[in-house]
DNA sequence: CGCGCAACCTGTCTGC
DNA sequence: TGCAGACAGGTTGCGC
């Protein structure tokens, strides 16, 4: 579910209800959601501070804090961040925890699966460190760009699909998109990262961009779990080219997209389309 | 270092 | 209907 797209659309809808806010309780009904630190701890870090700004970074939220500290959250695979504009309104299936804000709002972390976290770092530099430590380039800025993707995939013989996924290469990217932008760009998604050609590492840079714009302008995609903050589906699904589409035409040929399974994810593509 | 895979969890769906 | 097994959007750590 929850990718760069779906990330960027609940900050967009966050960032004006939290920007200035503060936190006037922590909740916290599951200690996994905030291992390894304790739920009192984490609740006592937190209560009274500012929130200063929404930020995100490939799939992470980042929360700057008023004292230079930052909440940093991970939805995982089936984890949903849902604005109640009544504190009251708290969900009770999955709940792992929830922020009381002084507007009497609520921030409210569900999650079925339980992989989601949320931890606090303790200032600007240690964010920084953590983040550089895990993650490349945000697909929009500058140095993304066709020639560093040509770069980073030399002498790589892992299929350009699990590059994409790497976090270190790219931030954003997870299997939606991955499958997205390869038939955009016409590449296979098992094809051999080195034996990409400039151009077509130029074409995978944009298509990656286009991809994750179309899937951010239609609120995300919801195959299964993901809502926005306010609990609505995206509707990005309605829109794929080949993910979970097996059987059904490919919209460049008509012929079937195939199923397959590529750096142990399920894999959708066409293989007239994407020979390259 | 590069790569593949199991593990972390729960829910849902498929096939017998 | 019941049940075992496979599979699911992500990340990390381990073994080779």
């Amino acid at each position: 579910m929850p990718e760069l797209p779906e990330v960027e659309t609940i900050r967009r809808q966050l960032a004006p209800m939290l920007e200035g806010r503060r936190i006037t309780n922590v909740v916290v009904t599951d200690p996994r959601w905030v291992a390894p630190a304790s739920p009192r701890g984490f609740s006592n870090r937190l209560t009274g501070s500012r929130i200063e700004s929404a930020g995100r970074r490939g799939k992470y939220f980042d929360f700057l804090l008023d004292d230079g500290a930052s909440l940093v959250m991970h939805l995982r695979m089936t984890g949903n961040l849902l604005y109640l504009s009544e504190a009251s309104a708290t969900p009770s299936a999955h709940l792992r925890g929830a922020l009381l804000l002084d507007s009497g709002a609520a921030l409210a972390f569900t999650d079925p699966r339980r992989f989601g976290t949320a931890e606090v770092i303790a200032s600007p530099e240690a964010v920084d460190a953590y983040f550089a430590a895990r993650l490349g380039p945000e697909p929009f800025d500058d140095d993304f760009t066709g020639e560093r993707l040509h770069r980073d995939t030399r002498n790589r013989k892992t299929p350009i699909k699990a590059l994409l996924l790497d976090q270190r290469r790219v931030a954003g990217i997870g299997n939606i998109y991955a499958d997205e932008a390869l038939h955009r760009a016409g590449i296979a998604p098992h094809r051999r990262a080195a034996r990409l050609t400039r151009a077509q590492c130029d074409a995978l840079r944009d298509a990656i961009r286009d991809s994750l714009t179309a899937g951010i302008d239609a609120k995300g995609a919801s195959i299964d779990d993901f809502r926005d903050a306010y609990g609505v589906q995206g509707s990005f699904q309605d829109q794929f080219l080949v993910h979970r589409r097996e059987g059904l035409p490919c919209p460049g040929c008509g012929g079937p997209v195939v199923k397959t399974r590529v750096a142990g994810r399920g894999t959708y593509f066409c293989k007239t389309c994407q020979r390259g």
